[in-house]
DNA sequence: GCCGTTTTCGGCCCGACTGTTTTCAGTCG
């Protein structure tokens, strides 16, 4: 079962319980836990192998033994006592927007809607019919309403699926660059998960401080769309033709510090600080600070202020999961995130040199990505092409790595010559990690190269002890193996990323001093945060890289820098944040 | 149903918007 399953089986029990009149409290308990696994980005089922459900926030007692059960036993008998006690035609109609357990209830009981599998349509049917309109509660507008948001639904325009951060990140710059033309921006900001740097997006929200607010959203809802979804005096959402939502708020400088925090989230962070603020007289909403007692309200033009006035220092976005960063800023115990002006080398980069692997070749040359290092402002960069087909005799093998080697040197040569500039190089090879553990590359080629990447790329749906078992038999392989390249396999949206027992894995790492990748390729954001905290706090270091196909790709830094500040990570737990002798101490072992 | 540097009991974040309403309920973020 799935994350995005499971969350929706608990938004399914809340909703029964909000039609049963269960206590409120428990149904906000369950739309919380809901929250929180929707946002993980590490499988409930991981917490459940190692018996630790209830670190999950939101997730207590009672919500971990049904989901301990489910996992047992694919059902909760509590649970499904709860969903057969309501009809079970309101739950497809709460993917209509705007729909709710409440509403949904009513139109189910009053117009005799059974059945589950065609309710959305029969629901359309009698509002065609003008069955609607007449209902208490109900009247001309809510059914048009209801028409209108079933279109919406039928033309798939509810966004299920999440992007893949670096393409929200896009859709966002066009939106602000579009908003920007207009003038009349002091400042913008992206606000939500996409600040929050989260590998998946929903949404794309946006802020803008400015003093004229009617010229900001005049000019937003010019961005083409589909339809506008909401439009008020402090913002408004568009339905982009991509399927998207953008939301933008507007707010004065004097004001735009308080907004800046609320709408970043994440929800959980807001909620526990607000708590926090409570517990000192202050109530906290998205206008400034109330005094509880005065009533009286404070703006805030930054975050840090407000942040101060309840006595914390600053917290970083990507911290801001309610993770324990309210209690380490409490502490001041923050960690110093790693930076993207830290990074001094990009290790994972594919050439258009062609040994003839059974895996792609890059797009640029040899020349081509020194350049673009250069022009990063790298100290070294890595080439780590796709090692040769493993059909082939350990001798032929030998051979192309030889002469790649060559290659290789003969190209820095004549570039450094060229150029007149240095950028240090490695020269790797990511190799596959077979089924069985070993590696694709015999141990006679690994003369030839300075250091090697290992990585999965098939096979991804063995058991947990398999893959366990294959992870630590490819670590102990050889001594060039340094770097487990994009470790669970992961392709956001359409790959689970291999099961693998992690703690054991990353003992092995840390004792052979191996490091684990975060790739920034898009798709992969592999470690996930969630591994790369776990890392950090047994002590393990990372590398960041692109994994770059073409020399764009090495722009891409940036998101596995993200990944990694989301991790909890400093400078000091990522070794290419190392100058260049000192990490060429820790890849080259004498 | 969750949660705890005053608590294992007794609290539980805050507001906007909309439509149907004469003061509010439901939905959403």
């Amino acid at each position: 079962m799935t994350n995005p399953e499971i969350a929706e089986l608990l938004r399914k029990v809340a909703a029964a319980y909000l039609v049963l009149g269960e206590n409120r409290f428990r149904i906000i308990a369950y739309e919380r836990a809901a929250d929180s696994i929707e946002h993980l980005t590490s499988e409930v089922k991981d917490y459940w192998d190692d018996h630790k459900l209830e670190d999950i926030p939101g997730v207590g007692g009672g919500i971990a033994s049904n989901l301990d059960e489910l996992f047992r036993f694919g059902k909760s008998k509590h649970w499904e006592t709860v969903f057969a006690s309501v009809p079970q035609a309101i739950f497809p109609l709460l993917r209509v927007p705007g729909l709710g357990p409440k509403k949904a209830f009513t139109l189910v009981t009053t117009l005799k809607l059974n059945d589950a599998k065609t309710v959305i349509a029969d629901l359309e049917k009698a509002a065609k019919a003008g069955k609607i309109a007449p209902m208490e509660g109900f009247g001309e507008k809510s059914q048009s309403v209801i028409l209108e948001a079933i279109a919406i639904y039928k033309r798939g325009a509810i966004k299920e699926n999440r992007m893949p951060l670096p393409y929200a990140d896009e859709v966002a710059r066009e939106v602000i660059l579009h908003i920007q033309k207009g003038g009349s921006v002091e400042r913008v900001d992206v606000l939500g998960s996409l600040r929050r740097q989260v590998s998946t997006i929903g949404d794309i929200d946006i802020a803008v401080s400015t003093r004229k607010p009617e010229a900001v959203l005049k000019q937003f809802l010019t961005f083409p769309h589909q339809k506008v979804i909401d439009h008020g005096p402090r913002g408004a959402t568009l339905l982009l033709s991509n399927g998207r939502q953008a939301d933008l708020r507007v707010q004065t400088p004097e004001a735009y510090g308080a907004m800046l925090q609320y709408f970043t989230g994440s929800k959980n962070h807001n909620i526990a600080l607000r708590s926090l603020a409570l517990e000192q007289g202050m109530s906290l909403n998205e206008y400034g600070i109330k005094s509880v007692k005065s009533g009286k309200m404070k703006q805030y033009s930054s975050e840090e202020g407000l942040y101060k006035a309840i006595g914390l220092p600053y917290i970083p976005p990507e911290l801001r999961e309610d993770k324990g960063e309210i209690a380490a800023a409490q502490k001041h115990t923050l960690p110093a995130l790693v930076e993207p002006r830290d990074i001094r080398g990009d290790l994972h980069v594919h050439s258009s040199y062609d040994l003839h692997s059974s895996h792609d070749v890059g797009k640029n040359s040899i020349h081509e990505l020194f350049t673009k290092a250069a022009d990063l402002g790298y100290e070294y960069i890595g080439f780590s092409d796709h090692n040769p087909r493993a059909n082939q005799s350990e001798g032929a093998i030998t051979d192309i790595m030889k002469r790649r080697q060559a290659a290789y040197v003969r190209q820095y040569a004549s570039w450094k010559h060229k150029d007149k500039k240095n950028v240090h190089m490695f020269v790797m090879c990511e190799v596959d990690i077979l089924p069985d553990g070993t590696l694709a590359l015999p141990d006679t080629a690994m003369e030839h190269v300075d250091g090697v990447i290992i990585s999965i790329h098939s096979a991804f749906t063995q058991p947990k002890n398999q893959v366990t078992e294959r992870l630590i038999k490819a670590l102990h392989a050889h001594p060039k193996v340094r770097i487990l390249g994009h470790p669970t396999g992961r392709l956001l949206g359409s790959r689970e990323g291999v099961d693998a027992d992690w703690e054991t894995v990353f003992d092995v790492i840390k004792k052979r001093d191996i490091v684990l990748e975060i790739n920034a390729f898009p798709e992969r954001l592999d470690l996930p945060d969630i591994l790369v905290y776990d890392a950090v706090q047994s002590g393990l270091r990372l590398i960041i890289d692109t994994d770059a196909h073409a020399s764009e790709h090495m722009d891409l830094m940036r998101y596995g820098v993200s990944v990694a500040r989301r991790g909890w990570a400093t400078k000091r737990d990522i070794v290419n944040a190392l100058g260049y002798t000192d990490f060429k101490s820790w890849l080259i072992r004498e």
